[in-house]
DNA sequence: TGTACATCAGTGAACGCGCGTTCACTGATGTAC
DNA sequence: TGTACATCAGTGAACGCGCGTTCACTGATGTAC
């Protein structure tokens, strides 16, 4: 008598429902924090049982790892589209690191996953974080690409990279303090780097 | 016929196990991720039964809020001490930046939380940050205090202290990335954003 | 000095709750004949 | 074309567990007389 609470997908189409655990959990995420996005909540966020989780995903960590993956994929997607559309020499390295600023404000829940597992000691870093590197790659190339001969590529980006995420990061965590725009901050810190 | 486990604090003394607690809490933090720091882990690692936390804290977030102020305490004392110790002008941020990245490296789970948990929205910003922005404008001074006319003191420290920060998290959160050493990249950013 | 008693520090048992996970199941979809 | 049946997508009930919190308590400590 009791209805399926839910229209099935069809034959051979199970694979949805991976895809919208995955948006659930994303939605999720973005404004709670990470604890209590339980496997259950994800659930009830995609609107099925809790049981039906299981054919897509081993268990909670497996979502957040396929989503971390994700992330880092579209991150470095849109660092590298960014990169390929401007002219080379500072303008590219500023169109970059727009792409990843804007990634992290349009999706802060998506952005703080990707590095809030590991640094816990929750998990061992899994294969997925690659990805991660791949996405650095294309701000030392940035650097790289600045002709300043004699400069350290390798090291301004990191401290880029790390100036960047700090920012990212802080500035949520700290409501009420007087931030500068963060354009002018990501301005000052491209312009002191490759000075 | 039970005995008590523990060998009770002397009358007027009860405050004692506020500051073991504070401790225990602590002492969890380093290796475990905050979600897992519940009032039972912090009790048993004090050695107590859960419910002696009660007539010291309210509930979890009260410890985890008293922590987060006497880290901020502390963050802040060292870094006022290493910038009074040192001589004005560049060796003071250099003494102050080296104090922060210290206090972080030596005691990462006192440093992790103090910016964990606002940043997933899971609390309101208690008035215990205000402790926070003052160890800050130790940075300031630093930077004030550089004799460079017309340079903009505020925004070179905050984008320092984003810097700073981006490193202290993003390397435990990265395990296998190939970074430079801590200081190189410290001595950069001094560099880059005093020049 | 002795003793009754109030107070203080901390305990153990118990509760209701949400969690992850298992299990047998339901009912729609497509296929073999 | 019809019909029996295997398969697939997803469900609901149930479990054991650790959690936060409450409650009445225990037993040592200090104090009033």
């Amino acid at each position: 008598m009791k209805p399926s609470a839910r229209q099935l997908n069809r034959r051979g189409e199970g694979g949805r429902l991976r895809e919208e655990i995955l948006q659930a959990a994303a939605r999720l995420l973005v404004s709670s924090p990470a604890d209590t996005v339980t496997l259950r909540a994800i659930a009830r966020e995609a609107g099925i049982a809790a049981p039906s989780i299981y054919p897509h995903f081993a268990d909670r960590d497996a979502i957040l790892d396929a989503l971390v993956e994700r992330n880092f994929e579209r991150l470095g997607d849109a660092c590298r589209a960014a990169s390929a559309a401007a002219p080379p020499g500072i303008e590219r390295l500023r169109a970059v690191s727009a792409a990843y600023v804007r990634f992290a404000e349009e999706h802060p829940g998506d952005y703080r996953i990707l590095f809030e597992r590991v640094a816990g000691n929750r998990v061992e870093p899994p294969h997925e974080y690659a990805a991660g590197i791949r996405a650095f790659t294309t701000l030392v190339e940035a650097f790289a690409g600045l002709d300043r001969p004699g400069a350290d590529a390798v090291r301004d980006a990191q401290a880029f990279w790390a100036a960047l995420h700090g920012m990212l990061v802080l500035v949520p965590a700290t409501p009420g303090f007087p931030w500068r725009p963060r354009a002018e901050l990501v301005d000052r810190l491209v312009a002191a780097l490759t000075a």
